[in-house]
DNA sequence: AAGTGGTCTAGACCACCCA
DNA sequence: GGGTGGTCTAGACCACTTT
């Protein structure tokens, strides 16, 4: 009864969907390499790359650079309003969350940064990067960018546990408000090297902008997601923010 | 200096990134057809494309089927914590919507569905489906799925207007609460279809579920956006949300 | 009717991973 | 060293849009 697939590649898409959703390919699972799959479906290896890609897109597999395609885990639950630790978000969904650091260094702040963080020219910056594995799993890549009047010696720190959390204790700061923006983008260079995925691959992007309890800005983070680990969960509950005033009611053909 | 592209396709992603960034090519505009590319590029139609796919899948260009790559336009600023009219959202950024609709009918709800609006089995609902253009062009594809029992009479109104407008005036309701859940998704069939976009493309999918003012859920849609089209916004000022009980210290060497 | 993008074939070589 | 995925070539045919 059901419509035939009109291409080849959607074909195979379905097909592997269907073995994902009925649980015959679980997740973490390998699919068979693609010269296998390609004399399975009776095809070639772009037209079967295809498929793969638009499933990559879906979130439904993932792939290591060089080491195959896998079936993808469920998404973490990512919420922004839930401020303070992040490790705490991840083991409230019984879930477990492992940091590396890669660099700390100071440098002056890139033309983008400048604006985002509204500094003056020349300014310099710490930076922290670090690297997230979630149950094992590389999930994000994160920069943050310090204002270093603010952190006095933090470089020297450990960071392999939480930085909100060395915020608080060695420097008696807390945010206060945080800025976020989201949105789908790609990953190159060192991104990609590090999250192990080919340059062009498709993943979230999570700035995010924090201010202490005074209400000064005093750093922000770049977090650069596996785009198939993560879903960001918003509840509105009786919120109103400060650039939503009284509505006014909108002008009928809008 | 700057070290050379290690491949065809980073090459000609770079190039053509910097003609964007530097104005030469602007939002909007029309790139040469595939093959005139190929031979500016001294490449093949397959090289080409998986540097233009990269491009696109950071959000720098998009596609129309079968009409040709073009230069992205600025992302619309969505905050979810703005709950009341979408149109007030758009028009604050000076930008301009309009909303198609597409169908109106009732439906028994998918199984998906029965479990993300908690509803016994065998429900029916009504559904609504608009296609929503920003400055003219198309950018997300948009279904709500109704509870009946709250909405009589709802289906034979103009949906071309807000439909939380619609809500308050003639059912005398108010959104309380709003839950949201993004992440980035792949479309396919009918929403390829409406899209105009290629099965497969990369999507920014917006799940929102609705509660009145009694804290009653009342409907929920689901929001293809081109994944291009759009950025999250999220402000957590002074915001402390229900599932973020007061926060406990997370053990050493998480 | 001409031109465009979408799909597809049948190969090749290389870089990287693992045994 | 064998197998894998990543890159790349040089074509073909089809579906769709535009003129």
């Amino acid at each position: 009864m059901s419509v035939l697939p009109a291409t080849q590649i959607s074909h195979i898409r379905q097909t592997l969907e269907n073995q994902i959703d009925t649980g015959l390919l679980q997740a973490g699972s390998r699919l068979p390499s693609d010269r296998v799959l390609c004399e399975l479906f009776g095809t070639t290896r772009i037209t079967l790359k295809d498929a793969l890609l638009a499933l990559e897109a879906d979130g439904r597999i993932y792939r290591e650079k060089h080491k195959g395609w896998h079936v993808s885990y469920p998404r973490l639950d990512y919420n922004p309003l839930y401020k303070l630790y992040f490790q705490r978000m991840v083991t409230l969904q019984n879930r477990s969350v492992e940091t590396k650091v890669l660099a700390t260094r100071e440098l002056l702040a890139s033309a983008t940064l400048t604006r985002e963080m509204e500094l003056p020219a020349l300014s310099k910056l710490y930076q922290i990067c670090r690297l997230r594995y979630l149950d094992g799993r590389i999930v994000s890549y994160v920069e943050h960018f310090l204002k270093p009047a603010r952190f006095p010696g933090i470089l020297e720190q450990d960071h392999t546990k939480s930085l909100t959390q060395t915020y608080e204790e060695h420097y008696g700061l807390h945010f206060s408000r945080s800025r976020f923006s989201i949105y789908p983008a790609a990953a190159y260079g060192e991104v990609a090297q590090q999250l192990n995925i080919t340059a062009g691959s498709p993943i979230l992007m999570i700035k995010r902008i924090n201010y202490d309890q005074h209400g000064t800005l005093v750093d922000c983070d770049h977090e650069y997601w596996r785009h198939d680990a993560v879903r960001i969960v918003v509840d509105s509950q009786d919120q109103q923010t400060a650039d939503a005033p009284d509505p006014v009611p909108v002008p009928a053909g809008m």
